[in-house]
DNA sequence: ATTTTTCATATGAAAATTCATATGAAAATT
DNA sequence: AATTTTCATATGAATTTTCATATGAAAAAT
């Protein structure tokens, strides 16, 4: 009979609202997740993981990045990025020159062959925005980015990064 | 001397603008990434992986949802979430049935000491998004999560879920 | 009613990530 | 100027994730 398009009647209340569909976290991931997912393709053809074309994406035109830096700029973790920019550095992709005051920091750049790899990357990956945000047109895209900078403003210092350990196992 | 409050001067183009700083995708993960970790002290506390949590909270309000389904939910791939789900059942969160029509498939959801497990923390979720958006008015809120909804309607199925493989190595 | 195809989930071996900690060096303190 | 503290990065062992593939079952085709 009258059978509703959701699934069951056992609950009345009108709105079968997922907590989930409300949920901003939920919502941030999804979008992050498959807007990349779309770009992974896009990245798989030129034989990069994709942490490594995140990692040489943070690189381009940058004068060079401490590995710490990095860990912000990728979110990836010390330890994980220590071990991908070692790879890296062994295909000849990124080099690392220890800072002139500071001996504790490394910088790690693009080498030439990293830049030519990515370069091309780097265009499509803008040509792939500018698909994305079309429908949306100029102001509602840049209200996008602008409100999701602050966010990320405003969140960013609560949970400081770098040092691995963010305690999780019982 | 009159040192910049940027870092170097080696090149004189006005705005040192790096690709980042206008890539959607980058603000996307970095929002998506920073939100997520003030919540995971809180589900730290319980003895919860992040991942666990994320699970769990698909399953909050639900009847049961198939593996796949989670899959999207949670953005977890099928493998990975096949494994996680086994340690959920053994720790007694969640339970599976095999369905009536087609017994292929297998439904999960939680046990009664799983939804427990979670309902304070569902209620943490909550009330962390209300902190979050604060500050941006109830206007601009609904905004940027519709236009996320917006956005993942628009591609998610761009890149079918959970076949695990996305193809990636060289 | 077989055979083939498709779908949902599981699993083993390989790869990548994480935690905990070590190392090496600068800064701060005594 | 020695000692302690703090900072940046590296590394080994344990854990988790991933890829590739297997299994089991329904649907479709013959």
């Amino acid at each position: 009979m009258t059978e509703n398009t959701e699934t069951n009647t056992q609950e009345q209340e009108q709105a079968p609202l997922r907590f989930l569909d409300q949920y901003l976290p939920y919502w941030l991931s999804q979008a992050s997740y498959w807007i990349s997912s779309e770009f992974h393709r896009e990245v798989a053809r030129t034989g990069l993981t994709f942490a490594e074309w995140r990692v040489l994406a943070c690189l381009y035109g940058s004068a060079g990045e401490t590995i710490s830096a990095l860990c912000r700029l990728a979110l990836i973790k010390q330890s994980t990025l220590s071990k991908l920019v070692k790879r890296l550095e062994a295909s000849n992709l990124t080099l690392r020159q220890t800072t002139e005051g500071d001996r504790r920091q490394t910088l790690v750049s693009l080498t030439a062959e990293g830049q030519a790899r990515i370069a091309g990357l780097v265009d499509k990956a803008q040509a792939h925005q500018q698909e994305i945000l079309r429908p949306f047109g100029e102001e509602n895209s840049s209200a996008l980015i602008d409100t999701l900078k602050e966010l990320v403003r405003e969140h960013e210092h609560s949970g400081l990064f770098g040092h691995d350990s963010a305690r999780s196992r019982r």
